[in-house]
RNA sequence: GGGCGGAUAGCUCAGUCGGUAGAGCGUUGGUUUUACACACCAAUGGUCGUCGGUUCGAACCCGGCUCCGCCCA
């Protein structure tokens, strides 16, 4: 071949079939040796794409949900490299919380006790079921503990990573982290020393929602209402020096009527507004307490009078605070009724001995017990059979059984006065799609405590507090001692403080540790700052944060979104993010979500096999931002179709041999306008980070503007069969361009197949090695690589007289390639006019001998009609 | 109870500014064609959840209702 004809490929010595699997492993490790997903950190920041990547959490399988969300922000990645971008797309690793000591402590067979010494030492093998049986679990120091999960979750992780590689997410692996690992505890201990100075976190003796299966503390947003069935009870009260005059209360837990410290009704209830003022007696404990008039007493509730308990509910806490009542605790850490005695200053009574042999018979039960025990006893005081009721009672999300709530002392970050401020940081965000801001706003404008930063766990990021004790041998939790900041990270439970010894630990005038952890959103709210490296390398945060997207899915805005934008705004003022893209859940067919405590989980890695990593990413970036989506493997299939058309495509266009020659004829320069305007109109969606909507218009035009009629109606050229070698020189040029340019396009969702069709002759034409690092289609290029038309309508013109010609070889049951022996072709003047420039195409697509087209008045503009057809025998076999 | 989203062909989903309703899959018929039968050509298929309003004209705008999902109380 001439120096001046086109590069092509020999068709004959490429597969029939695309090897989808061997191509992901080869590309896959050819990207990684390139270094393609690389940040680069000389590169300023306005040329940055900064990704703030969700760090799934690595106590379980992956599921067709994580795939879907994932692919999501790939897809978004990828063409922002394409358009020259510098791509930050770090991952990382949740690993924190009950999930992963739950398995650690079942896998290991260990208990971690926070006050046992470390043992460096330590090694451990896991433990099947039938030894844990009969040994007792060992004994180990929270590091110990900590360093077990560590084992565990890299196993998992190596998992993620080869499923995320196989996805092909173009993850810059060199930014890898564990929100478990030195750098996330360094940098959520400097967050919390940040508060700490700015005067946002406080530690307080207060009730607290508390799970009594976990004995840990809860915040707001882990907690959830579930519909239970419960009953009323209605309970007969007295009045203190007015033997005639009582009332009844309604009650759904009867057994919090020994924490009962005030009665109370609204003021303008006339039912009560005697009592006022007065002080109720309790039945079975003959409590005297205080009966106040409250606007949030709701008269249409129950009897419209209330028992005040602490506690049994938010209300009653709020009334404990403003009415300053008494604290009778009676609900433990472990949901048991504690021992209690009345008669005494926190608990008076009128009749304590009668009181006390009451309570005895409720110390030491669970709460439901203690319900149905004190139902027993109410005898003539509950005045009416319990009516069932159904109620919505909050929960741990991860809890079985009622939260309680239970003063103890916890670490706070104050919230609540600067809802105002959270809501602006807010509104100053992109949300994807845009309604989803609501759900934030009504979050934050719904909260109702401070953040509870502090959990009774283990596996988690350590509070860097001690505190000192006193000659008493108390703890003086005023006057916490808070770490250095170039001592982090600390364990305070195996780390002295500045200025004591190991020996004076839970000492008389020595210190004690804050044992507690951290909340696992804590550290996971600061995943922006973590990847920037926040307080330890200023130039590069300043790179890299605020990040540009942060994808997550929209059930967490009320966690993570919201936490990480607290954060944000408490350390320094700042938006975490520019935009939050939310991908939707995955549904069943029954429409319900993907989940694996649902068990309807699909995994993976055999959809993986069977329609390759580019059928499955099709799949996923079909859907919108924000769209529930139900899971149809039909899709899968359209992807991997997809992804033929492009190999054979690809195969029959590199192939094609022709003199390099300018685009000139009109056929050819109207299909690179209509591609142009393709490119405007998927850059356009891309801007709006509507992916789906891109892919759809390019694969639309793929098939039916290129594969199904440009291709044909510009074979014959293409071939020789047809015009001069400049002719055929400018439809190998086009062919040629419209398979780069919608390449480079779908490059984004199908990494795989564009970038082995790349590689045969673009990668070395164009000096761009990688698709990937391609630069991303433009209209500008495509104005220069070809004349504007003639007539912008000429290739649908085309089209529309090639469907025409079409139609009729399937009316006579002709194959399309037959040789159409006479074509006569009619239409208006004006269109017969129109399509002149581009009949010698039409006519060799129909591979005609002898055709012409003639002029039929009534014919509607654009509108043809075959006068006469004839087809030339089918050829014999063999021939 | 409050807020948000959805309801369009048998299925999965598009539908821009209010102007005769779209794609793919499926189904049916046809075609071995020289990139691809994992293909191509053609056909089939909708009371746009429902009731009302605005408008010359509504899938689209406004109001009510029903059902599904989510968030919150």
């Amino acid at each position: 071949m001439s120096a001046d004809s086109f590069e092509t490929i020999d068709f004959a010595s490429l597969p029939k079939h695309f090897d989808s699997a061997a191509a992901e492993e080869r590309l896959g490790e050819a990207w990684e040796a390139r270094g393609v997903y690389h940040y680069d950190p000389t590169r300023p920041r306005e040329e940055t794409f900064v990704v703030d990547t969700p760090p799934p959490t690595v106590s379980g399988s992956l599921h067709m949900g994580h795939v879907f969300s994932y692919t999501h922000t790939d897809v978004l990645v990828r063409q922002r490299r394409m358009r020259g971008q510098n791509i930050f797309y770090p991952m990382g690793w949740d690993d924190n919380g009950l999930p992963t000591e739950r398995r650690v402590q079942n896998h290991f067979h260990v208990r971690c006790e926070p006050g046992v010494p470390y043992d460096p030492d330590l090694k451990r093998e896991p433990v099947d079921a039938k030894t844990a049986k009969k040994e007792r679990p060992l004994v180990v120091s929270r590091r110990n503990f900590i360093e077990l999960c560590n084992i565990v979750t890299r196993e998992d992780e190596k998992a993620f990573m080869a499923l995320w590689r196989r996805m092909g997410l173009s993850v810059d692996w060199r930014q890898e982290y564990a929100t478990i690992d030195d750098h996330c505890r360094h940098l959520a201990q400097l967050s919390f020393l940040d508060l700490h100075e700015k005067g946002h976190v406080y530690s307080n003796e207060a009730p607290t929602m508390w799970d009594v299966d976990f004995q840990t503390a809860v915040a707001q947003a882990e907690v959830e209402d579930r519909p239970k069935n419960g009953a009323f009870h209605d309970i007969r009260f007295g009045v203190r020096g007015a033997p005639d005059r009582s009332f009844v209360i309604s009650t759904t837990r009867p057994e919090l009527l020994p924490a009962c410290v005030a009665v109370t009704a609204h003021p303008n209830d006339e039912r009560y507004k005697d009592l006022f003022g007065k002080e109720a007696i309790t039945p079975l404990f003959s409590a005297p307490v205080r009966i106040f008039p409250s606007e949030l007493a709701d008269p249409e509730k129950g009897t419209g009078i209330l028992m005040v308990c602490t506690f049994g509910d938010q209300t009653d806490v709020h009334w404990w605070r403003t009415e300053k009542l008494a604290l009778r605790q009676i609900v433990g850490r472990d949901g048991r009724l504690t021992p209690v005695t009345f008669g005494d200053d926190a608990f008076p009574s009128d009749a304590p001995e009668e009181a006390n042999r009451h309570y005895a018979e409720l110390a030491g039960k669970k709460v439901a017990q203690a319900r149905e025990a004190i139902v027993g006893m109410l005898g003539d005081a509950l005045v009416a059979p319990p009516r069932p009721t159904e109620q919505a009672v909050k929960h741990y999300e991860k809890g079985d059984r009622p939260l309680e709530f239970i003063t103890t002392r916890q670490w706070f970050v104050r919230l609540l006065h600067q809802k105002a401020a959270l809501i602006e940081k807010g509104e100053a965000i992109g949300w994807h799609p845009d309604f989803m801001r609501l759900r934030y706003k009504n979050w934050t404008e719904g909260l109702a405590f401070d953040w509870c930063v502090s959990r009774q766990r283990y596996f988690g990021v350590p509070f860097p507090v001690w505190y000192p004790v006193g000659a008493d041998g108390q703890p003086d939790y005023q006057h916490p001692i808070i770490a250095a900041a170039e001592t982090l990270p600390v364990d305070p439970m195996s780390d002295a403080p500045p200025g004591f010894t190991e020996t004076q630990r839970d000492q008389a005038g020595g210190f004690t540790g804050e044992p507690d952890v951290f909340d696992t959103w804590f550290t996971s709210s600061l995943t922006p700052q973590i990847g920037s490296h926040w307080k330890l390398d200023e130039a590069r945060h300043a790179r890299l944060f605020p990040a540009d997207i942060r994808p997550q899915s929209h059930e967490i805005i009320r966690t993570w979104a919201f936490y990480t934008i607290a954060k944000a705004l408490l350390h320094e003022g700042q938006i975490p993010w520019h935009h939050v893209v939310i991908s939707g859940w995955i549904l069943d067919p029954d429409r319900k979500k993907m989940s694996k405590s649902k068990g309807n989980v699909v995994t993976p890695a055999a959809l993986l096999d069977e329609w390759g990593a580019d059928g499955v990413r099709y799949w996923a970036a079909g859907a919108r931002l924000g769209t529930d989506t139900a899971f149809d493997p039909q899709v899968l299939k359209v992807g991997k179709r997809l992804v033929t058309k492009l190999f054979n495509a690809g195969k029959f266009v590199l192939s094609q041999e022709a003199e390099r020659h300018p685009i000139t004829r009109e056929l050819d320069r109207a299909f690179v306008a209509s591609l142009a305007a393709l490119v405007e109109e998927a850059t356009a969606a891309f801007d709006e980070f509507e992916y789906a909507k891109a892919l759809m218009a390019t694969e639309s035009f793929f098939w039916s503007s290129f594969t199904d009629t440009y291709l044909e109606l510009s074979k014959a050229r293409a071939r020789g069969d047809l015009g001069d070698a400049a002719d055929r020189g400018s439809a190998a040029a086009t062919l040629r361009l419209g398979l780069n340019v919608l390449l480079r396009l779908l490059a984004p969702v199908l990494p795989y197949i564009t970038e082995e069709v790349w590689s045969w002759i673009f990668a070395a034409e164009t000096g761009h090695p990688s698709i990937h690092a391609a630069p991303w289609p433009t209209v500008e290029e495509l104005s220069a690589a070809a004349p504007a038309p003639d007539d912008a309508g000429s290739f649908a013109l085309a089209v529309d007289a090639m469907t025409a010609v079409n139609k009729r070889k399937s009316d006579e049951g002709v194959s399309v390639g037959r040789v159409t022996e006479l074509l006569v072709l009619a239409a208006n003047e004006a269109t017969a006019a129109r399509l002149a420039p581009v009949w010698d195409d039409v006519a060799g697509s129909a591979r005609c001998v002898e055709h012409r087209v003639e002029t039929k008045a009534d014919l509607a503009d654009g509108a043809f009609e075959v006068l006469e057809a004839r087809f030339a025998p089918k050829a014999p076999k063999g021939e």
